[in-house]
DNA sequence: AGGGATATGTTATATTATAACATTACACAA
DNA sequence: TTGTGTAATGTTATAATATAACATATCCCT
């Protein structure tokens, strides 16, 4: 016997499962509205928040969005990898880079519960695609013109829309 | 001389400066009222949006907030620490840290361009102030009874308004 | 001064997330 | 079985965060 919070959580992260995108909870709702018609925001936030307790997907922080856990058993915190030309996402073991994190932060004395990692740039099948036009530190985000280029951090997430990627919403 | 916009930046800066912790755009909005009456949200997200491209200020993703940088020189990406029980943020260098994540990531043929990394816990302060109750990593919340204890990852962000620490606005 | 680019101001709205409360389902005792 | 308390789910409304779109001002260069 399933409960309807049951069943709503097998169709989310369903859903999720579908790409290996992360989909805002919106987009999910959005989805869910074949399944379940008279759907509502909190039940989203509530499928996607057991999800995430149970590990079973994950809020990618820096896009707002969420994503179906790629691991086959998610014991820790893990790394994700964003592409920022394809939005593709991947879930990369954190393992010893963990301890690294926490021993930083410990030499102030700070004691880690729960470790955020996540990296901004090209994935594989993106890198291959399109080769780096020079300096080998993958590519920028396509052939539009850089009046003024963006300079350190900002070249990520706060990025003006005219010149973001097609994935982001 | 300076302009509107630099004078903006500065206060608002001078405003993340004030505290070691995080405030959210809209608290720096009310707090701009004083020198700049007639602000709406988009000047302060344009001044925040300035003073991290240029290594100023950094939004904590995981917080939704934004804190001044507290480094000499903000030259790469750094370890964002957040204290669960009195919300004190501190940086830290991340050094090797850094290659350490692109190494893990760079095995799937991902090139990385950008790092988050944030970790959630009890800042050194807080530990000193109240011993840990035992098993020794950091101690809870507080004193609230915990019927159903949280597991895993769910400890840290999405806590329900009740136990969460007066801090979470 | 004129004209184009950039910065700033203003209004409105989009997007993300949660509070608050109503209702239902379920366990267990009376 | 019928009440009674507890937890899960549904529903409505609203809070909090962020940006679009356009108007106006400022600056730089000729
Ligand atoms: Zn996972
Ligand atoms: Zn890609
Ligand atoms: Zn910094
Ligand atoms: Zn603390």
């Amino acid at each position: 016997m399933t409960t309807p919070g049951e069943q709503m959580q097998a169709d989310v992260l369903a859903i999720l499962r579908r790409r290996n995108l992360a989909l805002s909870a919106y987009k999910v709702l959005e989805e869910l509205r074949d399944a379940h018609p008279k759907i509502a925001p909190p039940a989203v936030y509530r499928a996607l928040s057991s999800l995430m307790s149970k590990g079973q997907a994950h809020r990618v922080e820096t896009l707002k969005a969420y994503v179906a856990c790629q691991c086959k058993e998610h014991a820790r915190a893990s790394i994700l990898s964003i592409c920022e030309n394809c939005g593709a996402i991947e879930e990369h073991l954190a393992g010893e880079v963990l301890e690294a994190v926490s021993h930083v932060v410990a030499e102030t004395g700070f004691s880690s519960q729960h470790h955020v990692i996540e990296v901004h740039g090209i994935c594989a099948a993106c890198n291959a695609r399109m080769p780096a036009p020079e300096g080998g530190g993958g590519r920028r985000l396509s052939a539009i013109a850089d009046p003024m280029p963006p300079k350190l951090e900002a070249v990520c997430c706060p990025l003006p829309t005219a010149r973001r990627a097609a994935w982001r919403h």
